[in-house]
DNA sequence: GCCGTTTTCGGCCCGACTGTTTTCAGTCG
C-alpha cells in the first residue's frame, strides 16, 4: 500500500527526471503541483485508489493521468512511466539539482558535456578542469558549483528544514533589527512562517522603508550570518551560521501589501490571483495591482488599482481577505467568504500540564499562577502516570496524594479552577493505565500515546480508538507521537478516529510544542470536517512552554480550525459541564 | 499534464539577481 508521501515522492521524481529531459515546462509544473497536492492531502490516497478512485478527481492538480498513476501505484507498487525515466536518466542527476544554483539545464549540460551523474562526478569534474572547459562555463560559475558541492558535503548533517519554533524567533530577531534601522516603517515576516507550516525551508522577511541602504545594512551586518548568495537594489538572501538561508525583500511602504501578498504566496495561491488579475484586464506583482487595458499612462506605465494593503488587493480582485494559513492550493473556492479561524488570544484555558510531581519544573501553585496571569478561567494538572517511569508518572497512590494538594492549592490561590487530572498512558493494546475507579476521581483525563509508536497503523488505529471511546477520558493527547525530524510516530486511520471523536464528544488534542505540533495541519483539517473537538494544549512541563501556544494556534488555523470547536476557547461554564458529562 | 463565467484546445504568473554575455539564459522564489 502506497502511502500519500510515497506517491508525492513518485510524482516528484518524474517531475525531476522529466525536466532533466528537457520536457514541456509546464508538464514538469504539473507533477509539481500534483507533488504538493498529495503530500497535503488528509485522506488515504492508497485507499481512495482502491476503494473510491472517483473521488481523485476532486483533488486540485491532480488528473486523468496523475489519476491512473496513483492507481497503477496502489496497484502494481511501480508507475511503468518513471522506470521508464529511470532507465533513460541516471538516478544520481536528480540529486545534483539539489545543489545551490543547480537547475535541470545544468544538469544537463554537465551530463552532456563532461559525463557528470553524479556529486562524486561533479567533484572529479571540476577539479581535473573538464567543467571549466564546457560552454558558458566562466570561472565564477566553477567556484559557485564548487561551494555549491562543499555546501552540500556539509549539510548532511543538518536538516533541509527548520521548525517553525526554531525559526520564528531567529526571524524576529531580524525584524527588531530592521525596525531599528533608519527610515524602516514596517517589517515583517512573510512565505511559509507567516502561513503557519510546521517547518520552513527559509525565512522571507518583507521590509518597508525611506532608506533602502539602511535596511540593507542592517541586515547584512547581522552576526549571524554567514554567507552572502545575493545582493541587490531590492533583494537581498545570506546563509545564517546554522544553515538557515532568509531572503529579504525592500519596498516603498506604498507597495508593502501588493509585497506581503506575493511574499506569503504559497505558490499556487500567487498563480490563481494572478491569473484572477489577468481575466479581468489587470497585473499582478509585488510591486501592486494595475490595469492592462486601454488606461495606460502618457510614459508607458500601468494605472495602479490597489497595493498599499493586502485588503485592498483582495477586494479589486473581488475577493474576501484569506486568511495566510489557508493561502495554499487545497483551499477549496477564494470567492467564498473563509472561515472565521480561531485566535490566540481567544484560548481561556490550558488542559495539559505538568508539575514536579512528574517531569514538570513548576509547583502546582506556580503552574496556577502562570495560567492566572494569561487570563485564563482554568488550569489542568495531567501529570504523568505510572507506565511513564522515565517521566516519574504518578503510582495511584502519589496520584490521590496528587488530588488532595490540587484541591488545597486551588482553594488557596483563588480566582481559577485547577482541574485534577492526568496525563494517561496509552498502553500499546489500547488499555489506560490506571484503572476506571482512579480516573473516576479525576476532573480530566488526557489520554496519550507514549510507547510502542512504531506499531503498524492497524494496531495504532484500535488503541487510539479504544482510548477515544473509553468513557472516562476527555482528550486524545499528540495523537501521533511523532516528534517533527525526530520520528515518524503513528500512522492511524485518521478519518476512522474523527468519525469515532466526534461521536464520543472526545477532543482531539494539537500539542503546541514545536517539535510535536501533533495533529498536524492536515490532521487538524479532517477533524474539523468531521465536527470534531479540538483540544490546543502546550503541553507545559516549564514556563517557556507556554509561549509556544501560538504555533498550535498557527496550526488550528492550517486546519480551518473556529473557536466554536475549540474546548480552551469555551467559557469556563461550558468548559466544565462538557467535562462533568463524561463523570455521570 | 491540468483546466474551463470567452475555451475540450490552447493557454498556463511574474520579476530579481547572477554570470556570461553584449542581449540573454538560467535559477530562484
Amino acid at each position: 500500500m502506497a502511502t500519500n508521501q510515497e506517491i508525492a515522492k513518485a510524482f516528484s521524481t518524474i517531475a525531476d527526471l522529466l525536466e532533466i529531459t528537457g520536457a514541456n515546462a509546464f508538464k514538469v509544473g504539473a507533477y509539481r503541483k500534483a507533488t504538493r497536492s498529495c503530500e497535503d492531502e488528509p485522506r488515504d490516497l492508497g485507499r481512495l485508489a482502491r476503494e473510491s478512485p472517483t473521488e481523485l478527481d476532486s483533488i486540485e492538480g491532480i488528473g486523468q493521468s496523475t489519476k491512473a498513476k496513483i492507481i497503477e501505484l496502489e496497484t502494481t507498487g511501480s508507475i511503468h512511466e518513471l522506470e521508464e525515466l529511470r532507465l533513460k536518466v541516471p538516478p544520481g542527476l536528480s540529486l545534483l539539482l539539489t545543489l545551490a544554483g543547480v537547475g535541470p539545464k545544468t544538469v544537463k549540460l554537465l551530463w552532456d558535456c563532461a559525463q557528470v551523474t553524479s556529486i562524486d562526478d561533479l567533484r572529479t569534474a571540476i577539479e581535473s578542469g573538464a567543467v571549466a572547459a564546457i560552454p558558458r562555463m566562466g570561472a565564477k560559475t566553477v567556484t559557485n558549483l564548487r561551494d555549491a558541492v562543499a555546501a552540500h558535503d556539509l549539510a548532511g548533517s543538518r536538516p533541509t528544514r527548520y521548525r517553525l519554533g526554531e525559526a520564528i524567533p531567529i526571524a524576529e530577531a531580524f525584524l527588531t533589527r530592521l525596525r531599528a534601522a533608519p527610515g524602516t516603517v514596517r517589517a515583517t515576516y512573510a512565505g511559509s512562517a507567516r502561513r503557519g507550516r510546521d517547518t520552513v525551508g527559509d525565512l522571507d522577511l518583507l521590509v518597508s522603508t525611506r532608506d533602502h541602504a539602511a535596511a540593507k545594512e542592517a541586515f547584512l551586518t547581522a552576526p549571524t550570518v554567514s554567507k552572502l548568495l545575493a545582493q541587490g537594489e531590492t533583494k537581498c538572501a545570506v546563509v545564517l551560521t546554522n544553515g538557515l538561508q532568509i531572503d529579504l525583500r525592500i519596498v516603498d511602504d506604498s507597495a508593502f501589501g501588493a509585497a506581503l501578498v506575493y511574499f506569503t504566496g504559497s505558490k499556487d495561491h500567487n498563480v490563481f490571483l494572478r491569473e484572477r488579475a489577468n481575466q479581468r484586464a489587470m497585473k499582478l506583482n509585488e510591486y501592486g495591482l494595475f490595469r492592462t487595458d486601454s488606461s495606460a499612462s502618457a510614459d508607458g506605465s500601468l494605472a495602479l488599482v490597489a497595493a498599499e494593503s493586502e485588503e485592498a488587493i483582495y477586494r479589486a480582485l473581488d475577493l474576501p481577505l484569506w486568511p495566510a494559513e489557508l493561502r495554499e492550493s487545497h483551499t477549496a473556492d477564494f470567492t467564498q467568504p473563509p472561515p472565521r479561524l480561531i485566535e490566540l488570544a481567544e484560548i481561556k484555558s490550558e488542559l495539559h500540564a505538568h508539575t514536579t510531581a512528574s517531569d514538570g519544573s513548576l509547583s502546582i501553585l506556580e503552574l496556577a499562577t502562570l495560567a492566572k496571569a494569561r487570563g485564563f478561567h482554568t488550569i489542568a494538572v495531567t501529570d504523568h502516570s505510572k507506565a511513564s517511569a522515565q517521566a516519574n508518572g504518578l503510582s495511584v497512590e502519589r496520584l490521590l496524594q496528587h488530588i488532595a494538594a490540587i484541591r488545597e492549592a486551588e482553594a488557596a490561590i483563588g480566582g481559577i479552577t485547577i482541574l485534577a487530572g492526568s496525563e494517561v498512558d496509552i498502553l500499546a493494546d489500547g488499555r489506560l493505565d490506571y484503572d476506571d475507579a482512579v480516573l473516576e476521581q479525576l476532573d480530566i483525563v488526557v489520554a496519550s500515546p507514549h510507547t510502542a509508536l512504531r506499531q503498524s497503523p492497524e494496531a495504532a488505529t484500535a488503541r487510539l480508538l479504544a482510548a477515544i471511546r473509553h468513557p472516562l477520558v476527555h482528550i486524545l493527547g499528540h495523537p501521533t507521537g511523532r516528534i517533527i525530524q525526530g520520528r515518524d510516530g503513528l500512522s492511524p486511520d485518521i478519518e476512522a478516529l474523527c468519525v469515532a471523536a466526534h461521536e464520543c464528544k472526545t477532543a482531539l488534542e494539537i500539542n503546541c510544542h514545536w517539535s510535536r505540533l501533533d495533529l498536524r495541519d492536515v490532521h487538524v483539517r479532517a477533524a474539523v470536517s468531521a465536527g470534531c473537538l479540538i483540544a490546543i494544549d502546550c503541553d507545559i512541563h516549564s514556563p517557556p512552554d507556554a509561549d509556544n501556544l501560538r504555533y498550535g494556534i498557527a496550526t488550528a488555523r492550517r486546519g480551518g480550525l473556529c473557536t466554536s470547536h475549540c474546548v480552551n476557547a469555551w467559557s469556563a461554564e461550558k468548559l466544565h459541564g462538557w467535562l462533568r458529562s463524561k463523570r455521570s
